[in-house]
DNA sequence: TTGACACATTCCCATATAGGAATATATTGG
DNA sequence: CCAATATATTCCTATATGGGAATGTGTCAA
Protein backbone atom coordinates (compact mmCIF):
# COMPACT_ATOMS: atom_id res chain seq x y z
CA UNK A 1 0.00 0.00 0.00
CA UNK A 2 1.29 3.37 -0.97
CA UNK A 3 1.67 6.17 1.07
CA UNK A 4 -2.04 8.31 1.70
CA UNK A 5 -3.30 10.54 -1.18
CA UNK A 6 -2.17 14.23 -0.51
CA UNK A 7 -5.86 15.04 -1.10
CA UNK A 8 -7.13 12.53 1.74
CA UNK A 9 -6.90 15.28 4.51
CA UNK A 10 -5.38 18.42 5.82
CA UNK A 11 -2.15 16.42 7.33
CA UNK A 12 -1.01 15.66 4.19
CA UNK A 13 -1.77 18.23 1.67
CA UNK A 14 0.44 20.11 4.86
CA UNK A 15 3.09 17.97 4.44
CA UNK A 16 4.43 19.83 1.30
CA UNK A 17 6.87 22.48 1.81
CA UNK A 18 5.45 25.03 -0.86
CA UNK A 19 1.69 24.16 -0.05
CA UNK A 20 2.75 25.97 3.43
CA UNK A 21 4.97 28.47 1.99
CA UNK A 22 1.28 29.27 -0.48
CA UNK A 23 -0.95 29.02 2.63
CA UNK A 24 1.33 31.80 4.56
CA UNK A 25 1.10 33.74 1.70
CA UNK A 26 -2.21 33.74 1.50
CA UNK A 27 -2.70 33.73 4.87
CA UNK A 28 -3.09 37.71 5.12
CA UNK A 29 -4.67 38.76 2.17
CA UNK A 30 -6.38 37.17 -0.69
CA UNK A 31 -4.08 36.83 -4.01
CA UNK A 32 -4.21 35.76 -7.55
CA UNK A 33 -2.14 32.99 -8.81
CA UNK A 34 0.64 34.96 -10.48
CA UNK A 35 1.05 37.10 -7.42
CA UNK A 36 1.73 33.87 -5.73
CA UNK A 37 4.05 32.78 -8.30
CA UNK A 38 5.92 35.97 -8.59
CA UNK A 39 5.99 36.16 -4.50
CA UNK A 40 7.40 32.62 -4.14
CA UNK A 41 9.17 31.92 -7.33
CA UNK A 42 7.68 28.89 -8.48
CA UNK A 43 6.24 28.19 -12.26
CA UNK A 44 2.96 28.85 -13.01
CA UNK A 45 1.51 25.49 -13.53
CA UNK A 46 3.04 23.78 -9.89
CA UNK A 47 1.31 26.87 -8.17
CA UNK A 48 -1.75 26.02 -9.56
CA UNK A 49 -1.55 22.16 -8.81
CA UNK A 50 -1.11 22.89 -5.54
CA UNK A 51 -3.76 25.12 -4.96
CA UNK A 52 -5.53 22.16 -6.85
CA UNK A 53 -4.57 20.26 -4.34
CA UNK A 54 -5.87 22.75 -1.38
CA UNK A 55 -9.01 23.79 -2.57
CA UNK A 56 -9.74 19.76 -2.71
CA UNK A 57 -8.83 19.64 0.65
CA UNK A 58 -10.77 22.50 1.41
CA UNK A 59 -8.00 24.73 2.77
CA UNK A 60 -8.44 27.74 0.24
CA UNK A 61 -11.48 29.00 -1.30
CA UNK A 62 -11.24 30.72 -4.80
CA UNK A 63 -13.15 33.45 -6.63
CA UNK A 64 -13.29 34.56 -10.17
CA UNK A 65 -12.31 38.47 -10.74
CA UNK A 66 -11.79 38.77 -14.40
CA UNK A 67 -9.25 36.84 -15.66
CA UNK A 68 -7.63 36.69 -12.32
CA UNK A 69 -8.54 33.58 -9.43
CA UNK A 70 -8.60 35.42 -6.29
CA UNK A 71 -7.30 32.48 -3.92
CA UNK A 72 -8.02 32.69 0.13
CA UNK A 73 -7.23 30.15 3.21
CA UNK A 74 -10.18 29.06 5.07
CA UNK A 75 -8.76 28.72 8.13
CA UNK A 76 -11.30 26.57 9.94
CA UNK A 77 -10.36 23.72 8.03
CA UNK A 78 -6.17 24.14 9.59
CA UNK A 79 -8.43 23.75 13.22
CA UNK A 80 -7.91 19.96 13.39
CA UNK A 81 -3.77 19.98 12.91
CA UNK A 82 -4.24 22.64 15.69
CA UNK A 83 -6.13 20.50 17.93
CA UNK A 84 -4.16 17.75 17.37
CA UNK A 85 -0.57 19.33 17.74
CA UNK A 86 -2.63 21.58 20.92
CA UNK A 87 -2.96 18.08 22.87
CA UNK A 88 1.05 17.75 22.81
CA UNK A 89 1.17 21.26 23.32
CA UNK A 90 -0.34 21.50 27.02
CA UNK A 91 2.56 18.53 27.80
CA UNK A 92 5.55 20.82 27.25
CA UNK A 93 3.83 23.98 29.13
CA UNK A 94 3.67 21.62 32.08
CA UNK A 95 7.33 20.60 31.71
CA UNK A 96 8.17 24.21 31.08
CA UNK A 97 6.54 24.99 34.23
CA UNK A 98 7.78 22.76 36.14
CA UNK A 99 11.51 23.62 35.16
CA UNK A 100 10.29 27.28 36.37
CA UNK A 101 8.70 25.63 39.92
CA UNK A 102 11.92 24.07 40.66
CA UNK A 103 14.29 27.05 39.77
CA UNK A 104 11.62 28.79 42.39
CA UNK A 105 12.50 26.54 44.99
CA UNK A 106 15.91 26.28 44.41
CA UNK A 107 16.22 30.46 44.36
CA UNK A 108 14.48 30.37 47.88
CA UNK A 109 16.81 28.01 49.64
CA UNK B 1 9.99 14.83 -8.60
CA UNK B 2 8.16 12.57 -5.65
CA UNK B 3 6.87 13.83 -2.75
CA UNK B 4 9.14 14.70 0.06
CA UNK B 5 10.46 11.83 2.68
CA UNK B 6 8.07 10.70 5.49
CA UNK B 7 11.66 11.56 7.29
CA UNK B 8 12.01 14.53 5.55
CA UNK B 9 10.53 16.70 8.72
CA UNK B 10 7.24 16.55 11.39
CA UNK B 11 5.10 17.70 8.79
CA UNK B 12 5.51 14.79 6.29
CA UNK B 13 6.40 12.05 9.60
CA UNK B 14 2.50 12.88 10.59
CA UNK B 15 0.58 12.25 7.53
CA UNK B 16 0.06 9.12 8.27
CA UNK B 17 -2.85 8.80 10.54
CA UNK B 18 -1.49 5.55 11.90
CA UNK B 19 1.61 7.44 13.16
CA UNK B 20 -0.51 10.13 14.83
CA UNK B 21 -2.37 7.04 16.75
CA UNK B 22 0.76 5.64 17.64
CA UNK B 23 1.71 9.46 18.86
CA UNK B 24 -1.44 9.73 20.90
CA UNK B 25 -1.52 6.43 22.48
CA UNK B 26 2.16 7.21 24.10
CA UNK B 27 1.44 10.37 24.44
CA UNK B 28 0.59 9.81 28.41
CA UNK B 29 3.30 7.33 29.37
CA UNK B 30 6.00 5.36 27.48
CA UNK B 31 4.66 2.29 26.34
CA UNK B 32 6.47 -1.14 24.56
CA UNK B 33 6.11 -2.06 21.00
CA UNK B 34 3.72 -4.98 22.04
CA UNK B 35 1.59 -2.80 23.96
CA UNK B 36 1.33 -0.64 20.65
CA UNK B 37 0.61 -3.54 18.40
CA UNK B 38 -2.40 -4.61 20.73
CA UNK B 39 -3.93 -1.11 21.46
CA UNK B 40 -3.88 0.17 18.26
CA UNK B 41 -4.72 -3.86 16.54
CA UNK B 42 -1.39 -2.99 14.11
CA UNK B 43 1.02 -5.79 12.51
CA UNK B 44 4.19 -5.50 14.68
CA UNK B 45 6.60 -5.21 11.72
CA UNK B 46 4.21 -2.47 10.82
CA UNK B 47 4.45 -0.95 14.55
CA UNK B 48 7.98 -0.86 14.05
CA UNK B 49 8.23 0.40 11.04
CA UNK B 50 6.13 3.65 12.24
CA UNK B 51 8.87 4.00 15.29
CA UNK B 52 11.75 4.13 12.88
CA UNK B 53 10.34 7.16 11.07
CA UNK B 54 8.77 8.74 13.98
CA UNK B 55 12.17 8.42 15.97
CA UNK B 56 14.08 9.68 12.55
CA UNK B 57 12.62 13.16 12.77
CA UNK B 58 12.89 13.10 16.51
CA UNK B 59 8.92 12.58 17.47
CA UNK B 60 10.41 9.42 19.69
CA UNK B 61 12.43 8.80 22.04
CA UNK B 62 13.24 4.99 23.13
CA UNK B 63 15.11 2.91 25.84
CA UNK B 64 15.74 -0.65 26.57
CA UNK B 65 14.17 -2.39 29.38
CA UNK B 66 15.14 -6.02 28.85
CA UNK B 67 13.69 -7.50 26.13
CA UNK B 68 11.14 -4.51 25.47
CA UNK B 69 11.63 -1.17 24.25
CA UNK B 70 9.91 1.59 25.34
CA UNK B 71 9.05 4.76 23.26
CA UNK B 72 7.68 7.84 24.71
CA UNK B 73 7.11 10.86 22.63
CA UNK B 74 9.38 13.72 22.39
CA UNK B 75 6.75 16.58 22.62
CA UNK B 76 9.11 19.19 21.47
CA UNK B 77 9.70 18.08 18.36
CA UNK B 78 5.83 18.53 17.39
CA UNK B 79 6.36 22.47 18.33
CA UNK B 80 7.15 23.57 14.78
CA UNK B 81 3.69 22.27 13.75
CA UNK B 82 1.69 23.74 16.61
CA UNK B 83 3.40 26.92 15.84
CA UNK B 84 2.51 27.22 12.63
CA UNK B 85 -1.17 26.29 12.84
CA UNK B 86 -1.05 28.46 15.68
CA UNK B 87 -0.74 31.37 12.94
CA UNK B 88 -3.99 30.47 11.65
CA UNK B 89 -5.53 29.88 15.31
CA UNK B 90 -5.12 33.43 15.93
CA UNK B 91 -7.32 34.10 12.78
CA UNK B 92 -10.22 31.75 13.56
CA UNK B 93 -10.33 33.62 16.99
CA UNK B 94 -10.67 37.08 15.75
CA UNK B 95 -13.57 36.17 13.12
CA UNK B 96 -15.02 34.51 16.41
CA UNK B 97 -14.95 37.57 18.24
CA UNK B 98 -16.44 39.63 15.54
CA UNK B 99 -19.21 37.51 15.16
CA UNK B 100 -19.96 37.23 19.23
CA UNK B 101 -19.30 41.38 19.03
CA UNK B 102 -21.89 41.84 16.22
CA UNK B 103 -24.29 39.36 17.62
CA UNK B 104 -24.30 41.83 21.58
CA UNK B 105 -24.83 44.57 19.45
CA UNK B 106 -27.30 43.17 17.86
CA UNK B 107 -28.69 42.00 21.08
CA UNK B 108 -28.45 45.71 22.20
CA UNK B 109 -30.93 47.58 19.94
C1' DT C 1 -13.08 38.24 -34.30
C1' DT C 2 -8.50 38.42 -32.85
C1' DG C 3 -4.73 38.71 -29.85
C1' DA C 4 -3.13 38.92 -25.29
C1' DC C 5 -3.31 37.69 -20.78
C1' DA C 6 -4.41 34.51 -16.63
C1' DC C 7 -4.87 30.26 -15.30
C1' DA C 8 -5.72 25.06 -15.63
C1' DT C 9 -4.79 20.56 -17.42
C1' DT C 10 -2.29 16.81 -19.54
C1' DC C 11 1.53 13.80 -20.39
C1' DC C 12 5.87 11.92 -18.87
C1' DC C 13 8.94 9.78 -15.35
C1' DA C 14 11.88 8.73 -11.24
C1' DT C 15 10.98 7.79 -6.70
C1' DA C 16 9.45 6.76 -1.89
C1' DT C 17 6.21 4.79 0.10
C1' DA C 18 2.88 1.05 3.48
C1' DG C 19 1.52 -3.32 4.00
C1' DG C 20 2.32 -8.44 3.90
C1' DA C 21 5.28 -12.20 4.56
C1' DA C 22 9.37 -14.02 5.97
C1' DT C 23 13.44 -13.72 8.42
C1' DA C 24 17.04 -11.64 11.42
C1' DT C 25 18.67 -9.83 15.86
C1' DA C 26 18.77 -9.23 20.79
C1' DT C 27 17.71 -10.45 25.55
C1' DT C 28 16.30 -13.43 29.23
C1' DG C 29 15.58 -17.70 32.10
C1' DG C 30 16.94 -22.32 32.88
C1' DC D 1 24.05 -23.40 25.34
C1' DC D 2 18.89 -23.53 24.19
C1' DA D 3 14.17 -22.10 23.74
C1' DA D 4 11.15 -18.40 24.16
C1' DT D 5 10.06 -13.74 23.91
C1' DA D 6 10.40 -8.97 21.96
C1' DT D 7 11.56 -6.25 18.38
C1' DA D 8 13.84 -5.04 13.90
C1' DT D 9 14.90 -5.70 9.12
C1' DT D 10 14.48 -7.26 4.41
C1' DC D 11 12.19 -8.27 0.17
C1' DC D 12 8.27 -7.51 -2.63
C1' DT D 13 4.79 -4.62 -5.24
C1' DA D 14 1.13 -1.28 -6.57
C1' DT D 15 0.57 3.35 -6.38
C1' DA D 16 0.50 8.49 -5.94
C1' DT D 17 3.41 12.00 -6.42
C1' DG D 18 5.89 16.83 -8.06
C1' DG D 19 8.37 18.93 -11.47
C1' DG D 20 9.03 20.08 -16.42
C1' DA D 21 7.19 20.91 -20.82
C1' DA D 22 3.52 21.58 -23.70
C1' DT D 23 -1.03 22.58 -24.48
C1' DG D 24 -5.90 23.74 -23.31
C1' DT D 25 -9.53 26.90 -21.58
C1' DG D 26 -11.52 31.20 -20.32
C1' DT D 27 -11.87 36.24 -20.22
C1' DC D 28 -11.06 40.79 -21.62
C1' DA D 29 -10.12 44.87 -24.79
C1' DA D 30 -10.24 46.83 -29.18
Amino acid sequence: MPRATTTSDAFNAIAEPRRRDILSFIALQERSVNEIVDALEMEQPSVSKHLKVLKEVGLVDVRREGRQMLYRVNVMAIRPLWEWTSTFERMWRHQLLKVKDRAEKKSNL
